[in-house]
DNA sequence: ACATTAAGTGATT
DNA sequence: AATCACTTAATGT
C-alpha cells in the first residue's frame, strides 16, 4: 500500500465506508504540489476534484487586476466548494487556490461524483458538509472585512496562518502579507510595529512569531 | 563595492 | 488607511 494509500485510510476512513475508500484508491490520482505553488487560477476549468490529504491550501479572490485577498484555508480532509460546483455545472473558477505548504492531493474524475451521491450515504454528507463549513468560512472573511479594523484583521491573518502550517513561526514578508489582505505594505509594517510593542508577536527579517495563540 | 530587497518612519491626504 | 518620499539594515553578486 503507498504513502498517500495510507493517509487517505487514516483521513477519509472514518468519514467514509471502506467500499467508497477503495473505490478512491482506484479511480484517484495523487499529486503533489509544492509550497507556493499554484494549483487552480482564476479562470481555470475544473476536471476533477480534489481531495485535500496534507497540508494546507490558501483560497483568495482575485479582481480583474491581479489584485487579490485572501478567502479562507483549506486543511487535511477538506475539498474546495468551488471545485464541487464547478464540476457540476462546466464554469470555470472564481478563485484561485496556492500551495501554503506541501500538499498532497487525491484528485477525482468529476464523473463520478454525481455517482457516489446517490451511491454512498456518507459521500453525500460530506459534500453536504463541505458546502456548509464553506458557507461559515465565507461568512466569517466577510464578518472580519466588513466589521474588523486593519490591525485586528492582520492579527488574526496571522493567527490563522500559524493554524493551518502548524508553526508559530510564519516565513512571510510584510509585502506579502500587505498583497494577501489587499492593503499596503507600510500599513502592514506599521501595524505589525504595534502588535510587537503589545507582546503579541515577535518580529524579525523575513520571519515573525506569533506569541498569543 | 555595489545593487537589490526588506523594513522603519514622518508627513500629508 | 493610503500614499509619498526617504532612511536604514540585511543580503546577494
Amino acid at each position: 500500500m503507498s504513502e498517500i494509500e495510507k493517509k487517505l485510510t487514516t483521513n477519509f476512513g472514518y468519514l467514509f465506508e471502506e467500499e467508497l475508500i477503495s473505490e478512491i484508491k482506484e479511480l484517484g490520482v495523487p499529486k503533489s504540489f509544492k509550497e507556493d505553488t499554484t494549483i487552480i487560477e482564476v479562470g481555470d476549468y475544473i476536471k476533477s476534484m480534489p481531495l485535500l490529504v496534507s497540508g494546507a491550501i490558501k483560497i483568495l479572490r482575485e479582481d480583474e487586476h491581479g489584485e487579490e485577498l485572501v478567502l479562507y484555508y483549506l486543511e487535511k480532509g477538506d475539498t474546495c466548494a468551488m471545485t464541487l460546483s464547478c464540476c457540476m455545472g462546466q464554469t470555470k473558477s472564481k478563485i484561485r487556490a496556492v500551495a501554503e505548504t506541501n500538499v498532497e492531493l487525491i484528485m477525482l474524475p468529476k464523473e463520478k461524483m454525481a455517482d457516489w451521491l446517490g451511491k454512498y450515504k456518507t459521500w453525500q454528507s460530506y459534500i453536504l458538509q463541505t458546502y456548509h463549513h464553506r458557507l461559515d468560512e465565507l461568512l466569517e472573511a466577510l464578518d472580519t472585512i466588513a466589521f474588523l479594523k486593519m490591525d485586528e484583521r492582520l492579527f488574526k491573518y496571522l493567527k490563522d496562518k500559524a493554524m493551518v502550517t502548524h508553526n508559530d513561526l510564519l516565513h512571510v514578508t510584510h509585502k506579502q502579507i500587505s498583497e494577501d489582505l489587499h492593503t499596503s505594505r507600510v500599513v502592514v509594517s506599521r501595524l505589525l510595529k504595534k502588535l510587537e510593542n503589545e507582546r503579541k508577536i515577535q518580529l524579525f527579517r523575513n520571519s515573525i512569531k506569533v506569541l498569543e495563540l
